[in-house]
DNA sequence: ACCACAATTCATCGCATGGTGAAAAACGCG
DNA sequence: CGCGTTTTTCACCATGCGATGAATTGTGGT
């Protein structure tokens, strides 16, 4: 694969790139796009701020750098899919939880999540979770009107992960997950199968 | 009542102050506290920067005179406990999405929303909102483990008004007010009435 | 007309931010 | 060693921010 003779990556200490990352990382993670400061991230990494521009390029490149998913969640979703519409509210939010309890997927997700506000974030979500993630997911599913069914399992969604992992309000935070899908997975399962008004 | 000679408001151009106030709402529900400058708002009211400051303090100061209730919320909810638990989830939505919809608060209120992420507004919400708002209202409806269910209710609430307000999620944004009280009605009822897990 | 006071603007300060380009230090290889 | 590349730092620039205090304009009361 490697045609020409390969001659990067020279010396021993280029780990101050992830040093770099996992600042980046933790503090978008923490405070979001807009209240990090590159300088913020060079301190933590113990590094100078021009550096951090010189591997990641502007402010916004080396956020979508520290912020790219090793997965793509919809390859998650397959099973929930696979199984037709009984059961699938449980298994979305198992799906959901299992994500954000992944240690690799933690921060990334936190730091898009407290981006969600602003404009770019806000797009993302709306624009982008519910109509390319979500919005498959019911038509593959086979439910009736998807269009209002997915945005109305979205609300709740959103509304558990930001109580349980950005706000961290009480009991809610500390719940085991089995608890989580037993208390929501009925909700979302009324969104996906049950009445809609004026149908 | 007005003892000494009441010499105020001498001139008659003080509606400035409700110029600056305006703006300031406007861009404040729009941007949030950290995006919104200063200088935007003066802009916006066409005054110079050093009026804002001179009328209202700092901005944290202009921040809370600008989006400072006209009433309490605690008083629209007085109803919801009268009538006790049952169609309770049902009057809170209508309680909630009548405040919402109120023009003099929906600008004031998604100051405070958008401003939900960051650390301030996120201590009001987790430490104001739920437990000096709906705990107590789960506590005098009278049902048992408010401090578990009054959390799940404001979950959805929260995802609701997020979608519907500030990401303005189709077709939940434009959705009538008795859809969505028929819709999310039920899911606020059982997290209020319905079964918990290892109870 | 004059004066006191409120309303408003001007000219700055100090600071933090993102970004840039050139210089310097560290390192591997011949 | 000494050369070339990479890594890292230094010294800046332009901009936008919140804030301050002095000066200016406008207005009403007497």
């Amino acid at each position: 694969m490697t045609g020409p003779p390969r001659r990067g990556r020279r010396p021993g200490a280029p780990d101050t790139r992830a040093a770099i990352l996992a600042a980046a990382r933790a503090r978008f993670a923490e405070h979001g796009f807009a209240s990090t400061s590159v300088r913020s991230i060079a301190a933590d990494a113990g590094v100078d701020p021009a550096l951090v521009h010189h591997y990641f390029g502007t402010k916004d490149d080396l956020f979508v750098a520290a912020l790219e998913l090793p997965v793509d969640p919809r390859e998650r979703l397959a099973g929930v899919i696979a199984e037709g519409p009984d059961g699938a509210g449980e298994r979305m939010l198992r799906v959901f939880l299992s994500v954000w309890d992944d240690p690799d997927l933690r921060l990334p997700l936190l730091g898009l999540a407290r981006s969600v506000l602003d404009p770019s974030g806000q797009r993302l979500l709306r624009d982008g979770f519910v109509p390319a993630v979500l919005h498959p997911v019911g038509v593959a599913l086979g439910i009736d009107r998807p269009e209002v069914r997915m945005p109305l399992v979205a609300s709740q969604v959103i509304g558990l992960i930001l109580t349980r992992y950005l706000l961290e309000v009480e009991p809610i935070a500390s719940m085991p997950a089995d608890d989580v899908v037993a208390v929501y997975g009925p909700t979302i399962q009324r969104y996906l199968t049950g009445p809609l008004p004026s149908a």
